[in-house]
RNA sequence: GGCGCUUUAGCUCAGUUGGUUAGAGCAACGGAAUCAUAAUCCGUGUGUCCGGGGUUCGAGUCCCUGAAGCGCCA
């Protein structure tokens, strides 16, 4: 069975869980539940990853210990991700034992390829970011100081990104030879077209390395909150060579040298952690003579009503409160309908209620009552035999199974809003198709052959427009599936070979009596 | 400051290697129909394709230049 390995980023702990981690996970969840249809051995894997100096800063504050802290943090995301309906086949954590087994093995790796050397570091550090800053970096960039005035981040010793205090550090470090990567990591990228999407980000990642790459500081001395370097434990290693190594050590690595399911298929990360996935996670799996990712795609960010979510406006959306307010599988459809995965998009809750009421609840949910009404009004429920196709009974049939064939095509770019808007495009044929026949005019001539005809296809159209959309929405789709074939519908006994064909159903099949599926939003 | 991207109908955007009357969805307006969650279907756009210059028989599509917005890097 063919493998496909997809991945969500672990989830920082030192932040709650919010719409942002919603929309990175769903996606994952949703080209992992298609290839299950598509009859792959697929391996959905999340988590969250707990080291670092920020949360064992933050768990000292609160009195606690930094696995006290993650636990609690932990929980919030384990618990909201079956409520949005999460099909991971595992949960990463980094604090777990299997994973610092795998992140010391790959240490080794690099340490036994030549690519590891001590050294000294000296530079300014924001904790709350993670991040190292240049001298140079400080100087360049603009940071407003206390008193109003216009002062460079070096002065204000402050973070050229989130503008918060950045402290000078020196300490024995060892370092990763990123700079002898360089040549190859060009040279893969460039053979390799589809390896960073969308397009946008492959060419700041080539520039960005095309730049020049300095050697890449992987140990620190400064806190202990982390997987200590083998054979000199009062190192820590460094929190992304930590993290990134959960793609491998969740499959089993270093105990399986050639873990099942690698390489990933995709990656899918915020357009923030492109560096970190694009090119420390390639150069360290060079070194460790592993093979890389297939692909790696950095999404964009959401804002709510316009505005930039941030802490401090206190605009950030709680899932808890969305969930309360909106079904896990309409959130699940709008988040990727309305933009384009890449791109930034903007939350809104009327645009959701526009895209619901217009395409779930007059489009694909009137259409699937009103077939089933008739159906039931004038054939008992019951399907009858295909009498004699005409030509626009083939039109439908033969843009369903090319709806088939693009979603395929469309879902091995990960462009969601395309594959909803095909089918959709189905959707809008079938409910033309109802008007071009006009059942009721048949119905009222006695036609029944024809009216027999007439209804199959749309009962059957309906059914392989559900079975695209299961993987977006699992439940409101199984409870169509279940009105259609009048038995339950679940995700485990569906599949693209035994359920994608037209025909499946047989003559005589009987069918439920409609029930609204998307109720219009006032 | 360097590199790159974007700018097309009221809104969100498609427009392959330059080629006949520039498209989709939504919104708006008019009509049809009544099976249906008053949902659906049909019809309706004189758009300076950001401005300016150029190449070409011909440019939204290529080149130069200007403006605005955005991204990455320094």
């Amino acid at each position: 069975m063919q493998s496909y390995y997809v991945t969500t980023p672990i989830y920082y702990v030192n932040d709650e869980p919010h719409l942002g981690h919603m929309y990175t996970t769903i996606a994952a969840d949703v080209l992992a539940r298609y290839q299950r249809l598509s009859g792959k051995d697929v391996f959905f894997l999340t988590g969250v990853d707990e080291h670092g100096q920020k949360v064992q800063q933050a768990a000292e504050k609160r009195g606690i210990a930094p696995i006290e802290l993650a636990d609690q943090v932990v929980e919030r995301y384990q618990s909201l991700w079956p409520e949005l309906e999460i099909s991971n086949d595992d949960f990463i954590r980094t604090s777990s034992p299997r994973h610092k087994a795998g992140v010391q093995a790959m240490w080794r790796r690099l340490e036994n390829a030549g690519t590891i050397y001590k050294g000294f570091y000296e530079d300014w550090y924001c904790v709350p970011c993670e991040a190292y800053w240049t001298e140079t970096q400080l100087k360049d960039a603009d940071c407003l100081a206390s008193d109003g005035l216009e002062t460079n981040c070096l002065e204000s010793k402050l973070c050229p990104d989130c503008k918060r205090a950045v402290e000078k550090i020196q300490e024995e470090s060892y370092f990763f030879r990123l700079s002898a990567f360089q040549d190859r990591l060009i040279e893969h990228i460039k053979a390799n077209p589809d390896f960073i999407a969308p397009a946008s980000r492959r060419n700041e990642v080539l520039s960005f390395i095309e730049s020049g790459l300095r050697d890449l500081s992987i140990s620190r001395t400064t806190f202990s909150w982390g997987v200590p370097v083998p054979g000199d434990e009062k190192h820590v290693i460094y929190v992304w060579i930590d993290a990134l190594t959960n793609y491998l050590s969740a499959l089993g690595f270093p105990d399986s040298d050639q873990p099942a399911h690698w390489p990933a298929d995709v990656h899918l990360i915020g357009k923030d952690i492109l560096r970190f996935h694009a090119v420390y996670w390639p150069a360290m799996l060079m070194a460790a003579e592993l093979p890389l990712p297939k692909r790696i795609y950095a999404h964009g960010w959401w804002t709510v009503e316009g505005e930039k979510m941030s802490k401090s406006r206190g605009n950030a959306l709680r899932p808890a409160e969305l969930l309360a307010q909106y079904d896990a599988d309409v959130l699940r459809y709008f988040l990727l309908r309305e933009v384009p995965f890449g791109q930034d998009g903007d939350f809104s809750f009327s645009a959701l209620k526009q895209r619901y009421n217009s395409e779930l609840a007059n489009d694909v949910g009137n259409l699937l009552n009103r077939s089933l009404a008739m159906l039931n009004k004038y054939r008992d429920g019951l399907l009858g035999a295909v009498a004699e196709e005409n030509e626009i009974d083939r039109a439908l049939i033969a843009d369903a199974q090319a709806m088939q064939r693009e979603v395929a095509d469309y879902m091995d770019k990960q462009s969601f809003h395309l594959v909803l808007e095909r089918i959709n495009a189905v959707v809008r044929h079938g409910n033309r198709y109802v008007e071009d026949n006009a059942p009721w005019v048949l119905a009222k001539q006695g036609d029944d052959a024809r009216l027999d005809t007439v209804l199959y296809h749309l009962i059957e159209m309906l059914r392989l427009v559900a079975l695209q959309l299961l993987p977006f929405m699992p439940e409101k789709m199984a409870a169509m599936l279940e009105q259609i074939m009048n038995r339950s519908v679940t995700v485990e006994n569906c599949s693209f070979a035994t359920d994608g064909g037209w025909g499946v159903l047989a003559a005589g099949h009987q069918c439920r009596k409609p029930e609204p599926l998307f109720p219009r939003m006032d």
